[in-house]
RNA sequence: GGGUCUAUGGCUCAGCCAGGUAGAGCACCGGACUCUUAAUCCGGCUGUCGAGGGUUCGAAUCCCUCUAGACCCGCCA
């Protein structure tokens, strides 16, 4: 019934326990393990993509941690010799002349890569980068011209009929019976899917034809050309019900995570690395897409993605990775308003972490504490920081506008929020304040500015310019018009920082100065 | 056609994978403090855990069936 707790106790620890025990029963050493993350470079990364990664990550982590004569590394593979098979949203037309090409042969339009599959991938390695995740990079380009893929991809094609068999057998999808597993760069228009293989030649060497084909209910046109192709030289690549299997035996990978939109491929993958490549396939763990809000997929093409970029710019890297880590299973719905729960619940997450009693369900306690310990990468730090709540945060941006972080900083330290000013704060005050300037206030309702509220108003103000205090102006200002309090500061709430309510006035007012206010006050009548 | 996930208080969800007295936040009610706003603090209310069956000493949790919703695959990657 009391199970022992297994590493530390979370999702992440599970799997890589399983994996060991598959490692040993396979009669494999774990000196060192790979696990892999496919990047995509086709489109713009949204943080399902992250998450491969990240949680791939987690079970190097956990590797290492439960064994200590294990060594772990996370390859971060770039798929940059797929087709670009839609302009993403937001994205030049122009674009449209590339379609079909591999996205390391596009130029990238913002200019600041090598190609346009170099900068989808930078995007994402550049998230990774600032969460702190290493791993070691491999571009499908220079794998496919370094030959990395020649022996598994000569076996595949050894094999086309049995695995266009299998495939249509798995999956019901027929075409590789009749057609191989593998795409040819055409030599002459530089297109990748529009290449057809019926024949591998004995030399290593396919012979292919440029037709027009159709991808995403659109017509790609071929150029008609025919003509060899060498099949070990990045000319071309795998088909993907393939091409895993290739990466896995070729990079002896241990794990890969997937996503379930792939699961038929993953099968017909694992099928392929065991039965005709020799390798036994990765330990694998199913995830299911994040989807938006509204519950649609997440999509690159479309334009409702979430990106990892969005994240940091109102989150911490300590909120993303606690998103990615808190569980794997079931759909998660996730926006930008789940941001300030994630950034919070850090904070609780790091509470628990450092109080003295564990509180009565041990194991409970040991799953948040590892949790926790995740979310700092393994390397949690000594003393809990200063953690404000990110509502508040919101709320006090909203009404500092400008001189902020020392503004809000004051206030937290009035409050008693925070005992101290630390990094930690600073970061915080940062990230509340764009999420305080791109989503505040919209939703507010428009002060309804009739006539006694219109006359109180510009009492205030004229008050205010006189050198009243503020809570006399506005009780006084009440009190003639025949208004409630509640009313007036409701509507100054309004007035002054399109929010329904906000920090106490007369000091607010105090701080940025009667005179602002005033003027705030009569532009808005 | 095939597959996966989800269903827990008014709302959003955690708990389920490894069974052991149903939880949190928000909302709401009462109180404290306050400048009749906000914030903060204390206390309180809220549940046929989607339905039915099975396993078990014990099921929100495991198994089966069903219902409803969502997503994915059946182009390509």
């Amino acid at each position: 019934m009391n199970k022992e707790t297994i590493g530390r106790g979370t999702w992440i620890d599970k799997l890589a326990s399983e994996l060991v025990a598959r490692e040993k029963k396979l009669g494999r050493s774990l000196e060192m393990i790979r696990v892999e993350s496919g990047l995509g470079a086709s489109g713009i990364p949204h943080i399902g993509s992250l998450g491969d990664a990240v949680r791939a990550y987690g079970v190097k982590m956990a590797l290492e941690d439960l064994d200590p004569g294990c060594r772990a590394e996370l390859i971060a593979y770039s798929d940059d010799l797929d087709g670009l098979r839609k302009v993403p949203a937001g994205f030049d037309e122009s674009l449209n002349e590339h379609l079909g090409k591999p996205v390391s042969a596009i130029p990238d339009p913002s200019g600041c890569h090598d190609s346009y599959g170099a900068h989808m991938s930078g995007m994402l390695l550049e998230s990774l980068d600032a969460l702190g995740i290493k791993y070691t990079h491999i571009r499908a380009r220079d794998a496919y011209s370094q030959g990395m893929f020649a022996e598994q991809t000569a076996k595949i094609l050894e094999s086309a009929s049995r695995i266009g068999e299998h495939i249509s057998e798995i999956t019901g999808q027929t075409k590789f019976r009749t057609v191989m597993p593998y795409y040819p760069i055409c030599a002459q228009c530089g297109k990748i899917y529009t290449t057809v293989v019926k024949e591998y030649l004995d030399d290593g060497r396919v012979s292919y034809v440029c037709n027009d084909a159709v991808i995403g209910g659109k017509k790609i046109a071929g150029c008609g050309h025919a003509a060899e192709s060498d099949v070990t030289g990045g000319a071309g690549k795998l088909a993907w019900k393939v091409e895993f299997a290739a990466r896995w035996a070729a990079l002896d990978v241990r794990f890969e995570a997937f996503g379930k939109d792939i699961m038929d491929s993953v099968a017909v993958n694992d099928w392929v690395s065991e039965n005709i490549l020799g390798h036994p396939p990765p330990h694998h763990v199913k995830y299911e897409m994040f989807l938006d809000r509204a519950g649609t997929k997440i999509s690159k093409s479309s334009g409702n993605v979430l990106t990892p970029q969005t994240w940091l710019r109102y989150g911490t890297p300590e909120s993303l990775l606690l998103l990615l880590y808190k569980r794997i299973t079931g759909a998660r719905r996730v926006g930008v308003e789940d941001i300030p729960l994630l950034v919070d619940e850090v904070a609780q997450l790091e509470a628990q972490y450092f109080a003295k009693d564990s509180g009565s369900n041990r194991e409970k306690a040991a799953r948040l504490r590892g949790l926790y310990e995740y979310v700092h990468l393994l390397s949690p730090p000594p003393k809990p920081a200063e953690r404000p709540p990110y509502s508040l945060l919101v709320e006090l941006a909203r009404a500092f506008q400008d001189e902020r972080e020392e503004h809000v900083t004051r206030r937290l330290l009035e409050y008693g929020t925070i005992k101290d000013v630390d990094k930690t704060v600073s970061e915080y005050v940062r990230l509340a304040g764009n999420y305080a300037d791109d989503y505040g206030g919209s939703d507010a309702p428009k002060p309804d500015l009739d006539g006694p509220m219109r006359r109180a108003l510009v009492e205030i103000a004229d008050a205010l310019d006189a050198g009243t205090a503020a809570q006399d102006a506005i009780k006084s200002s009440a009190q003639k018009n025949d208004i409630q309090t509640r009313d007036i500061f409701r509507t100054l709430y309004l007035v002054i920082m399109a929010a329904p309510s906000g920090p106490r006035l007369s000091k607010f007012i105090e701080d940025v100065g009667a005179g602002r206010v005033a003027a705030k006050i009569r532009g808005s009548l």
